[in-house]
DNA sequence: TTAATTAAAATAATCGATTATTTGTATGAG
DNA sequence: CTCATACAAATAATCGATTATTTTAATTAA
């Protein structure tokens, strides 16, 4: 049903090659903001923490600039994509733009096979839901978030842009998962995805879109009340730093 | 003014990288259809070719996956991203519906900047366009025909969205110059072109986005006549490569 | 004849060492 | 003191050889 590869979420490292090994490992480190955003990527410091040679850590860093997780500037190295308020705002359009197109051929084409995948979907994201406030099984609810919001649009028939809403997904999660870190329990989500299945399901393509818009737009509305913080925090400790330099030039 | 790189179609191969090289001139390779859809990228006979070292070769190979021109199958190998009537058929639905958003959001936003680059943009494509007819400068037209439609959509103020449009312009692209590679000089182009900037420059989002959708879909309907043609004809001999084998066993 | 099995060849993936480039630092001239 | 230059250290890019995997071909049994 998934054309779109969800194997870089799994947990298991137990990939064929040693370059996606590494992609994997990376890109959740990536995600979970472990590695900062901007920070920059020393080979020879990811070479000994993960005991590979040059050649898989430079296509599994290739693999994650394709997703717009890593950026390359040749001859000088890589480094962890920065945030930036323009990013998530086009990040958030985007998606709201592409999702809702994929959703509108989903419904027209899907069959009984989507909709069983969908609702199957739905049962495993609304259990991990529950579950969610316990803190524990936070990746099993981020995969399943993911496969859910991913079968939703699988019956579109249009496999680039199912990739570009896979990837579209990951860079707005990674938002969402570093800025939401502590976050509590929120049963709107829950029952936004219920309907937005209901209206899919009851082939309400015009309800289904609008929800589908409302469910990314409100928790966008979330993640930038804190984005804006943190820039602010951030330009404001560059100032400070800037008045630091200046005086002591000036002496 | 332009977010996206124009940098690998250029002809000169001065890039900082090996890699960057490598890229490319397979590049340049596959959109030609020189190395044809489908075909198998051996790593030693392309490393023989180009004399270099697997390193650089592995990473212009992934570049190029990420734009879709190849894929990859791993410890299979590489090979040239095949064509299929639903992958231009979605391609072409993509690209109206990006560069049409991206083209709205650039009327928006262009400045007096953006104004003189369209128009100078158009310019160049314009004396191309007359040159056309005596073949030899293609690669020079088809160089100023992607930075004219980069240049109607550059003031979007959305970098992914830029680059999502220049891939897609560059699968586009492929087909067209695979299967109209005979082409006759088409001076309906020229005047669409026109009719988009002058529409793009009046601030008439509704007429440049509708234009700009016309031009794009004519375009396809001329490669979709063709490559119907070549899908046919490729069944077609497969049957009969499968008749010849089912005597062949038979006797 | 077909299907399964295995050995050999072809091919992809990885490694450790080398080369080229950039970045940081110190020195000296204006 | 500032800018420029040159040197040294750090880092990225590339290479040639090695290892692991897949594909092909040959062989045998059903």
């Amino acid at each position: 049903m998934s054309d779109l590869s969800l194997d870089h979420l799994k947990p298991d490292f137990t990939g064929a090659t040693l370059a996606s090994s590494i992609a994997a490992r990376l890109r959740m480190a990536i995600m979970e903001g472990e590695l900062a955003p901007g920070a920059k990527l020393r080979l020879e410091d990811l070479r000994s923490q993960y005991q590979v040679s040059l050649s898989p850590l430079r296509e599994a860093l290739s693999r994650l600039s394709m997703d717009g997780l890593i950026e390359v500037a040749e001859q000088k190295g890589y480094r962890v994509a920065p945030v930036s308020l323009e990013n998530y705002e086009e990040i958030t359009c985007l998606r709201i733009e592409l999702e809702s197109m994929a959703l509108e051929k989903s419904i027209a084409n899907g069959d009984d096979a989507w909709e069983s995948a969908l609702v199957g979907a739905f049962h495993r994201l609304h259990k991990l839901e529950r579950q969610r406030t316990d803190g524990a099984p936070i990746d099993a609810w981020e995969l399943a978030h993911r496969e859910f919001h991913n079968t939703l649009i699988s019956a579109s028939r249009m496999p680039l842009l199912l990739k570009m809403c896979g990837t579209l997904h990951d860079l707005s999660d990674r938002y969402r998962r570093i800025l939401l870190r502590t976050r509590s329990f929120d049963g709107g989500v829950d029952e936004e995805h219920r309907r937005i299945m209901d209206a899919a399901l009851a082939r309400n393509t015009e309800k289904a879109t609008e929800l589908l818009k409302q469910h990314v737009e409100r928790t966008a509305a979330n993640v930038l009340v804190l984005l804006r913080q943190r820039v602010e925090e951030e330009s404001a400790e560059k100032k400070a730093a800037q008045g630091r330099v200046g005086k002591a030039v000036r002496r």
